[in-house]
DNA sequence: TTCGCGATGGCCT
DNA sequence: GGCCATCGCGAAA
């Protein structure tokens, strides 16, 4: 019994959403392979007045995902060289995203053999993706059909206390937007 | 432990 | 032409 995340969940408010996906699975599926995992980190960008989300330009063919319907995936190429996974969130027109920072593996079939290990922590938007096999291909894509790239619920919320927020990463231009705890993380106090 | 930097290409001005 | 939601390496401290 499968637990696809429905559209629903998704066209919240983007700081909502960003914090409700930490513990939910993100499950890819690749050349016979599926990998699953645990979604530890996320950055939440919203609206045109946040100066660090790629919508703050307004809307280009680039961004343009960011305006359309929630539970699609924007992927975009930075540095030339990495990918960052994000999910769309919020209403129709509304530009917003949720990016996905920090994963860990929880499972990898088949198992022998596999360079993905469970345990493994893919922590960094590019890193993740890179080992995920996650490319331009994969832009758009609708995360609720359950192919190829989806999240599931998960088995058991993490605690709040094991929530922390902080600055995101890597946008100090953002002028006053640098300020926002709009970065969620697990963090197992034990 | 922190810091600086190069790789590399698409997007926006 | 400049900048960038990154990463891993090597040097400095």
């Amino acid at each position: 019994m499968r637990k696809v995340l429905p559209r629903k969940f998704y066209s919240r408010n983007t700081l909502k959403v960003a914090r409700d996906l930490l513990g939910c699975f993100l499950i890819r599926e690749c050349r016979g392979k599926i990998w699953r995992a645990m979604i530890t980190e996320t950055e939440a960008y919203r609206g045109e007045d946040d100066l660090a989300c790629h919508a703050s330009r307004g809307k280009t063919s680039r961004t343009e995902v960011m305006y359309g319907e929630p539970g699609h995936t924007y992927v975009y190429m930075i540095y030339g060289m990495y990918y960052c996974l994000n999910i769309v969130t919020e209403q129709k027109d509304f530009p917003a995203a949720v990016l996905i920072r920090g994963v860990k593996i929880i499972s990898s079939s088949p198992a022998r053999g596999e360079e993905l290990e469970e345990g493994w922590e893919l922590n960094g938007p590019g890193k993740l993706c890179k080992f995920l096999h996650i490319d331009r291909k994969l832009n758009k894509w609708d995360l609720t059909k359950g192919k190829k790239l989806w999240i599931e619920k998960p088995t058991q919320n993490p605690a709040k206390r094991d929530i922390v927020a902080g600055r995101r990463i890597g946008i100090d231009y953002a002028q006053h937007c640098r300020e926002y705890l709009w970065r969620f993380q697990i963090d197992y106090q034990d």
